[in-house]
DNA sequence: CCGTAACGGTTACATTTGTAACTAACAACG
DNA sequence: CGTTGTTAGTTACAAATGTAACCGTTACGG
């Protein structure tokens, strides 16, 4: 049985933990694209979706980032406008439509990439390798967790 | 030497992470809330500031929650205007202003920290107790780190 | 003291976001 | 085939946010 260590002191309580590192990591991270490619906050959040698995709809990225599909369709649009994303009508299902990366597209997400690495290295050397692994496998339990339960 | 595991697919790079297990807990958490005192993600965020150490002033409380004076000062505003926080002027240096709870904002806060409690406990359960503490230091740490940088 | 700079906090304006209503395409059932 | 319901995605409008300019107060250097 786990003890529960409950009172909580507001620095111990994880929505707020959650919230602030969220809050700091990405702040710090926009640093190193937004002056690159001007992109907004989402815009790289869909664009490293579809650079990773291409060819997904619209509806795909909203599930996969939980993102709301009024933000997910706004990105797509500056994207498609910065020439990084095209669209592809489904023959048959046009509702839908598959996205895809540009050639420029796809070489603004290698270049992201290779920051998002270092960046990421960089946590890890300062957290600790294990720590680092371990936070991850953890986050991941924890987004499972709220999606399954919505 | 940590050994970096790098190349990374998008669902363990920490940013998508953090942000993601952020946007679904606090969501999650919002639900509990709002209901109840329809207040605003920013306005809980102060009002347990101030519940868990009292008498701070807004710049404090920027500093401690990572939140800009702006957000802080519109979310000091539609407390107040709850009548949930008051305002003391400082005779020592009158452009600070210190900010306590009023009765109603520490009964607001004693119920929400209940709520908050619950909240936690239940995600500790899920995701199992040493990890639960573990979690809360890595990202302190994460936090910390990122502070001090800037 | 006086002028200038810095600080805490607020306000005005532009941008981003959320909510809800909408369009177009499909599906299912009579 | 119509009618009704659902789904993918967009759009219009309202609310929240970030940026920068601002006010009143204090600190400091001459």
């Amino acid at each position: 049985m786990s003890s529960t260590s409950s009172p909580e002191t507001l620095s111990e309580f994880l929505p707020f933990l959650l919230f602030q590192a969220a809050e700091l990591t990405s702040r710090n991270f926009q640093k190193r694209y937004q002056s690159r490619y001007g992109m907004l906050r989402t815009e790289w959040r869909v664009l490293f979706h579809l650079g990773s698995e291409s060819e997904q709809t619209a509806k795909q990225i909203c599930q996969r980032a939980s993102l709301h599909k009024t933000k997910v369709s706004r990105a797509v649009k500056a994207l498609e406008a910065k020439r990084f994303v095209t669209r592809f009508t489904v023959e048959t299902d046009r509702r839908s439509e598959r996205l895809g990366l540009t050639k420029a597209g796809q070489r603004v997400f290698e270049d992201l990439s290779g920051v998002a690495e270092d960046f990421d290295q960089t946590l890890e050397q300062a957290v600790g390798s294990k720590e680092h692994k371990q936070l991850v496998k953890t986050l991941q339990r924890l987004i499972e967790l709220h999606q399954t339960k919505t």
